[in-house]
Formats: structure tokens, sequence, C-alpha cells
DNA sequence: ACAGTAAAGGTCAAAATAGGTCAAAAATAG
DNA sequence: CTATTTTTGACCTATTTTGACCTTTACTGT
């Protein structure tokens, strides 16, 4: 018999399809409660079956109506943004690596001269010092997230 | 199911929109009793959703016939956006706070539904928790650059 | 004018609601 | 038999909801 995670992703797969959402809604509870085994059960999956590199984000929010969505994402014939997203996400960023990063995009068209003009802002040293020896760290955050979203396959 | 909190934040953004009004006055009880919530659910609702920084003001009277005012604060006035900049910069700024000034931003037609969102996914905790403890604060330096350069105002 | 009372709104902390983490135990594959 | 994957549970963190208690202001009768 199939095991319980691989029962767990097909069903959010199945919803995915049914109801032909690139982002679905989901509460934890609830969906261990359908499957009756523990809510950290769900986060197994979340962690095994829909990562980043797998073609989905999960985003999540906590406290009295917290819930959490599955996003997917272009990524499923991309290996090189596949491995950029998984580099990214390990490791700090420069703001010269970034910025080349953001050019890039400029290009190829993935974002415009303004979207370009306000993450350039948003990666500066300006708006990163605060977050002291962790800026590259947390450049390299930013960065990552704005490729997940422009790999949103809604966007 | 959508919390308590978000439908109320709903019903006075609404109000607001089809009154065409820049500033509401409402009665903390009676908006208490529409909801059969306790009042003080009001007050969390406007310490959380319609912070200055979120470009709303509010404004209360005690006692006998007391009620609030709630003000929509102009944010192209220079000075109500210097100062909403310099009240940004000093300090931190949760992820709702900030989502909420962007919302601000996106109703006011300064970014586009795009620039929203890759803006938020910026501002994300999935963004910047690699910068640890000083997350709260790098997410209000990277706002406050993102209305410098928004509005092309000096500072 | 004045004291007392009723009518607002404010504060703050506890309880309720939901999701996250991590490591141990169990199952399975090689 | 060992290594990997899956399953479970104890404990942690975040957000919302509720209620007891406090403060301010207007009105009332004397």
């Amino acid at each position: 018999m199939s095991t319980l995670v691989s029962r767990i992703e097909r069903y959010i797969k199945d919803l995915m399809a049914e109801t032909g959402t690139d982002c679905l809604e989901l509460k934890r509870n609830e969906l261990a409660q359908v499957f009756t085994c523990v809510p950290s059960q769900i986060n197994y999956v979340l962690e095994t079956r829909f990562r980043d590199e797998q073609g989905y984000h999960v985003i999540s929010r906590r406290g009295a109506g917290g819930c959490f969505q599955i996003i997917r994402l272009e990524v499923t014939n991309d290996d090189e943004l596949k491995s950029l997203i998984t580099k990214i996400s390990q490791g700090e960023m420069s703001r010269q690596t970034a910025e080349g990063l953001l050019s890039r995009l400029l290009e190829e068209e993935f974002i415009s001269k303004s979207e370009f003009m306000l993450l350039n802002s948003v990666i500066s040293p300006g708006a990163l010092s605060a977050a002291g020896d962790k800026e590259g760290a947390a450049r390299a955050g930013i960065m990552k997230n704005i490729l997940i979203t422009l790999l949103r396959v809604d966007f």
C-alpha cells in the first residue's frame, strides 16, 4: 500500500488539478483530520514533496485563522532556475551579484524598468544595513523570493 | 473562513470607499455590536490595520458621545510623506504593517499589481528570516527605500 | 457651580486557535 | 544489518479573541 505521505501528496495535487488553480489554500489541522494523522505529518509532506526546486512554494500564516498556501511555479522544465534557487537559498549574496541578476531579469524582460528600480532600491546597502552582519544573507533571501514570485504560474 | 479582524477591516475600508470620504467617524460600541464582538476587538483592528505607517491615522474621543475617527493620510503630501518616512526609519516594522502600506500604495496606484506582488514577497518572513532578530529593522529599511524611490523624495 | 452618575472609549494580559520544529521511534529499502 | 524514509509526539511561536478593570467626558439635580 502507498504511504501516507504519498497519498497526501496525491490528494493535494489532484485538488489543484481539479480546481484548476495554481494557488491552493488549506488548513493544516483539517487536512490532518482528513487523513487521521498528526498535523506535523503535513509539514513533512510539504517539506519533501512541495519544495521550491520541485516547482512549488509554500507560504503559511500562524495564529487564529492560520492556514497555508501552496503555489505552483513554472520551473518544471527549467533546471537552471531550479539550481539557481537552490544555490541562492543557502548562503549570502553581494550587492553586485544581486544587481547583476536583476539587470539580467530586466534585459530578458522578466521585469519592467520600474520594477527593476524598485527591486534595486530594496537590495541596496542603504535598505539592508539594519541587518548588520546578516546583510548578505538577507539579500539572498530577498532575491530568492523575487525569483519565486516571478515564477508563479499566475503571475 | 476569514477572521473577525479581517472582516472588520474590510467593512471599514469598504465604508470609506463607498462614502468616498477620507475621514470616517464611528462609534466603537456600535461597530462591536454589528459584529457581535467585544469592543476591545475594535481597538485590535485599529492597532493592527490602521496604523500611521499603513497610511491611516486614528483619533478618538472618550466620554459620553465619544467616538473615533479614521483618517486616510495623503501619501502624496510631501510633509506627511516625510514624517511617514521618518517614523518608519526609526524602529522596526512587522510584516503585516508593511503589507498594509503596500496595499495602500496599490490602492493609490503608486504601484501596479505585479509590483505589489514582488515587493510583498520581498518583505515576507520567508525572505527576511535570515536577518534573525534584525528582521523588523531590515523590513523598515526596505520600506523606507521603497517610498524614497517610488516618490522620488530627497531624504 | 458642584458632585455624582452614566456613557463612552482605552489597556493589558489571559485564553483560544493555528501552524512550526525537532528528534525519537518505527517502518522500509538496499 | 544498515541507511534512509516515514511517522509520531512533545514542546514552541504567532495571531486573534475575550474580558476584567481603568480613564475621560457629558449630563443631571441640587
